[in-house]
DNA sequence: CAGGATCCAATGCGATACTG
DNA sequence: CAGTATCGCATTGGATCCTG
């Protein structure tokens, strides 16, 4: 049984919500090419806080989303690394910023008109 | 030139903003069929009040995704209509809910399982 | 290195009521 | 029918400082 993201009590929701916060997708995107430290990613994504970039990284794990590996080292060194469920969100992620990236240049000029316009 | 999502001062960020947001996502599912009237998409999106459906479509029609046409007529009559450029947000936009759609219930599990572990 | 703690500002969003 | 006006809160995210 699949979901329906037109009903509002669907947990599909849910995960339109989790798609939809600022820095979940740029994780994914992160991850995709194999494991990363947690500095490589704070450095990767710019403008990220170590508080909030935690908070993402702990609700995605929650999510089934990525695995968070600790070793037991010094200095410490904690590794994040997309599930298979992680990396199958991959594909469509990677389609939404690919349109992004593409028609950044037309949504800007959109907006442009628009506001140059009177009225 | 292409965006970059990974820059934090490249627009990419704000189409990824738009995206994200709570109603955009289904406008456009909505409106991938054809045109449809204020109150076909305020039913047919649960959940959405009046106010903020306008000012998803508003921001949707500023940044080139959607036309609004008001017809001269009594009751008065307004249809919305996606762009080509809108219409081509739909694909990406249809990938990323249908994996929604397929792995809500991975998701919901993997909440529990964790929620339910100790510590 | 990988975070936790705390405080605070912005704002997205909802509820409700009203209108041309 | 297709909105607008007002109010207010809850959440998100940022700045800053601290620590095992």
């Amino acid at each position: 049984m699949r979901g329906d993201a037109f009903d509002p009590d669907c947990p599909t929701r849910l995960i339109l919500d989790r798609i939809g916060d600022k820095w979940s997708v740029l994780v994914v995107l992160s991850l995709a090419g194999g494991p990363r430290r947690f500095t490589e990613l704070r450095r990767r994504i710019g403008g990220v806080t170590p508080k909030v970039l935690t908070q993402t990284l702990r609700t995605m794990e929650r999510d089934g989303l990525l695995t968070r590996h600790v070793f037991a080292e010094v200095p410490p060194r904690v590794e994040y690394a997309l599930t298979p469920l992680g990396l199958s969100l991959g594909r469509p992620i990677q389609a939404i910023t690919d349109w992004a990236e593409e028609h950044v240049e037309a949504v800007v000029a959109a907006r442009a008109r628009h506001d140059g316009l009177p009225g």
